[in-house]
DNA sequence: GGTACTCCTTGATCTATGTCATATCGACAG
DNA sequence: CTGTCGATATGACATAGATCAAGGAGTACC
C-alpha cells in the first residue's frame, strides 16, 4: 500500500529517484489508539505520513493539564516541525484511532532536504498553514464560549468525515472519544456531557454514542457563531 | 534615523546595495495611539518596520468581540504575513503608543523577495518563531486561568521592558493600557482589575498606574505556573 | 472654570464552567 | 455468569469570570 499522502502535500516536491528513495527507507508501522509516536522534549527522529487513522497534538503541562492542540487525518505528516529549526519536540503525539503510517528516519529525510531545497519550502508552507489553523482556534478561545468552540468542532467533523444521508440530514461520525473532544476544546468531559444534553433539548441536533445528526447546517453554522 | 531592524531580523538577508534600494523606497511614518496599520480583509500593501513604540495585531469577529493576538516592538516587523502567501491580512494592526515606523511598499518588497530567495527564507523563520508563541499562548487559553495568563503577561514585559532598581526589586512600566492588557489575556477590563487588587493584598507585586514592582521574581513565576 | 472625554475602579448580581462523588453501561476476561 | 474496567452521565455544590450600573480621576478643550 502506497503512502495517500506521497504524491500529494510537500512529498509533491519530490522527483520521481527521490521519492523510490523514500520508499526504500521508510518503516510502515501500525499503532493502537493511546500509542504514542514521540513525546514532547525528545529529539525529532523522523517523520510520519498517515495512512489511515487519527493523530493528535497534545500538550501537557507541568500541573499535568493535557490539550488537545490539532487533529492530523490520513494523507497528512507528522513530526515534520522538527525539521525546520534542530529544536526538540514541544508537543507529543498520539494514535487517537488506530493507526497505518509510514515512518522516514531522520538522516534520509535530511539528506532530501539538503538536496531539495523546495521540500524545505513545503514544509514551512504546510506550517503556515498549520499556524493559521492555530491562531484563529486562540482568537475562538478567549473570545468564544463553550458552546460556539464545540460547534465549530463538530462542523469541522462534518467537514473532514461527514456526508448527507437520504432525506438530507447531516451525518458525522466523531472519530474520537468525548474525554478528547473536551481536550480539542478545552474543557472538562462533564462539561461537554451537560452541553450535548442541551444541545439536543434544543434541537440543534441530535447524539447517539459517537454519531451525531443535524438537518439545519446553516442553523448550527449561527449557533455556533453565536459568543456564548 | 536608521530603523533598527534594518541589520538585524529578516532584513540581515539583504546585500549593500538591496540595503540602498530599501532606503530609498522607504517612508517614515509616525503614529499615535489607536491609529490603523492595516484592517483585517485588506490586501497587504507593504510592511512596516518598527523603529520606536508597540504595534498590537488584533482580530475583531463578527459579534464585535476584540482581541489582542500579539505585541510587537521596536526592531521588528509587521505586514509580513502577506507577502507569504498572496491572502488577505486576517489582523488588523494598530499603534497602542506612538510609534515610529518604516514602510516599504509592496513592489519594492516583492521585487527584492524575488531576486532574495533568503529573504523569505527569513521571513518564514519570522513568521515559525511568532507561530510557536501563538501556539503556546493558545496551549495557556486552554489549560490555564486568568491570573496565571495574566503573570505570564507581567513577565514577558519584564523580560522585554524590566529591570532592577537599586534594592533588587523588579520593575516594570506596563507598555499598554489595562484595557489592551484585559484583551491579551481574555478577559474584560473588571476582572484584570479586580486580579490586580487580590495581588496586591496577597503581596504577589505591587501597582501604581502603569508601574508594577516586586521583589520575587521566582515567586511570580511560581504563582504563574499555578493553574488558576 | 466648566464640560466632556477616556480610562479605570467598585459593588451587586448572574452564569458558565469546574469539582467531586456516584451511578450506568458496554466490552471483555475468567 | 460474574467481576472488572474504561467511558460516559448525573446530581449537588463551588468558583471564576461576565455583566450591568455607577462613580471617580486625569486630561483636553472651549
Amino acid at each position: 500500500m502506497e503512502c495517500p499522502g506521497l504524491k500529494t502535500t510537500e512529498w509533491q516536491a519530490l522527483a520521481e529517484f527521490e521519492l523510490i528513495s523514500m520508499d526504500n527507507c521508510k518503516q510502515v508501522i501500525t499503532c493502537e489508539p493511546g500509542e504514542i509516536l514521540f513525546s514532547q522534549g525528545e529529539q525529532g527522529k523522523g517523520i510520519y505520513c498517515i495512512k489511515s487513522g487519527l493523530i493528535g497534538l497534545r500538550r501537557i503541562d507541568i500541573n499535568g493539564n493535557s490539550a488537545l492542540i490539532r487533529l492530523i487525518n490520513a494523507g497528512s505528516t507528522v513530526g515534520y516541525r522538527t525539521f525546520l529549526t534542530r529544536k526538540a519536540h514541544i508537543n507529543s503525539a498520539e494514535a487517537l484511532t488506530s493507526c497505518a503510517l509510514c515512518y522516514f528516519p531522520r538522516p534520509n529525510v535530511e539528506k532530501l532536504l539538503a538536496a531539495n531545497p523546495l521540500l524545505r519550502e513545503r514544509f514551512l508552507q504546510h506550517f503556515y498553514d498549520d499556524a493559521i489553523d492555530t491562531e484563529n482556534d486562540y482568537v475562538r478561545s478567549l473570545t468564544m464560549g463553550m458552546k460556539s468552540r464545540f460547534l465549530h468542532l463538530i462542523l469541522m467533523f462534518y467537514e473532514r468525515f461527514g456526508y448527507q444521508d437520504e432525506n438530507g440530514n447531516a451525518i458525522v461520525q466523531l472519530p474520537v472519544k468525548k474525554g478528547d473532544i473536551a481536550e480539542l476544546v478545552g474543557v472538562r468531559p462533564e462539561s461537554i456531557s451537560r452541553l450535548i444534553d442541551q444541545l439536543q433539548t434544543d434541537e440543534v441536533m441530535r447524539f447517539k454514542d459517537r454519531r451525531v445528526e443535524f438537518s439545519h447546517v446553516d442553523r448550527v453554522v449561527q449557533q455556533a457563531r453565536a459568543t456564548v
